[in-house]
DNA sequence: GTCCACTTTGAGTCTTCCAT
DNA sequence: ATGGAAGACTCAAAGTGGAC
């Protein structure tokens, strides 16, 4: 297992380097001044499992280092590390695709637990970004006291889909069209083309595109429908 | 080569029926 | 009541063939 870390203060990325390198797993851990390193990196093969991204390198404001990684590498799981933990900042993050949001202000046992809830498929959100949603909503007293994985706004979503929604975007998720999506599960187009409007109700997406990129976005785990998800963590990795 | 009409195909919505 | 299955329909994009 490979991690890469993005951060142009040298301390931090030996800290990182240190507390991930004590993690059950034992990952690799591999450091980077900035962007522009990473991306030799990678141009030279380097592939990584986790890739935990400083939104304050120099060179780029509010999201734009998320940007730019995201341009450069769509598909490698990231997550960002910043000083900050303004809320908008963090469900912008996760709309572009981060699986989690992790402030510099947390500790070593909030890190671990975040990366791993993350390994496990999660998707991690710091509690106080909640608590100041729940204290500007009904101004009662936050509940979060502990650190703790927090379910991704989509999981909501996911948790009403149907098992046989969940068999459908699974396979949408893969990239299926109708045909194959109704030969695989030995059901009508019409069927399938039923669930898939759901789905789209359900994830508030209007074509097949945006239901993927929430799906993907928001963590949903192929083969394991409404029951198995929420912010616990547990079960198998996504694929 | 270009334009246009027609056909095909895939995607999506709405609705109904049936089983639990 | 709810979920699964299916029919009828519309819409858009792509492909095809003929006329110019």
């Amino acid at each position: 297992m490979r991690f890469a870390i993005i951060d142009d203060h040298p301390f931090v990325l030996d800290a990182l380097s240190i507390i991930i390198s004590s993690m059950e797993k034992r990952p690799s851990v591999s450091g980077f001044g900035s962007l522009e390193q990473f991306e030799q990196a990678v141009g030279k093969g380097d592939t990584f499992d986790l890739v935990l991204l400083d939104l304050g390198i120099p060179g780029y404001t509010g999201l734009g280092s998320l940007r730019r990684f995201r341009a450069l590498e769509s598909l490698m799981p990231v997550v960002v590390i910043s000083a900050s933990d303004d809320r908008a900042t963090i469900l912008e993050a996760l709309d572009l695709g981060a699986m989690g949001f992790i402030p510099k202000t947390s500790g070593r046992d909030v890190l671990m637990r975040a990366l791993e809830l993350i390994l496990a498929g999660g998707i991690y959100i710091p509690p106080q970004a909640l608590q100041r949603q729940e204290k500007a909503l009904s101004r009662a007293p936050a509940r979060v006291e502990e650190p703790v994985a927090q379910t991704h706004p989509k999981a909501t979503a996911f948790s009403s889909l149907t098992q046989r929604q969940c068999d459908v975007l699974e396979l949408l998720v893969k990239g299926l069209p109708n045909k194959l999506i109704c030969r695989e599960l030995d059901l009508s187009p019409n069927t399938v083309k039923s669930h898939i409007s759901a789905i789209f109700r359900a994830l508030n997406a209007t074509n097949r595109t945006q239901a993927v990129i929430a799906a993907q976005s928001g963590g949903f785990r192929v083969g394991y429908p409404r029951s198995s998800y929420g912010a616990s963590g547990e079960g198998p990795s996504h694929s």
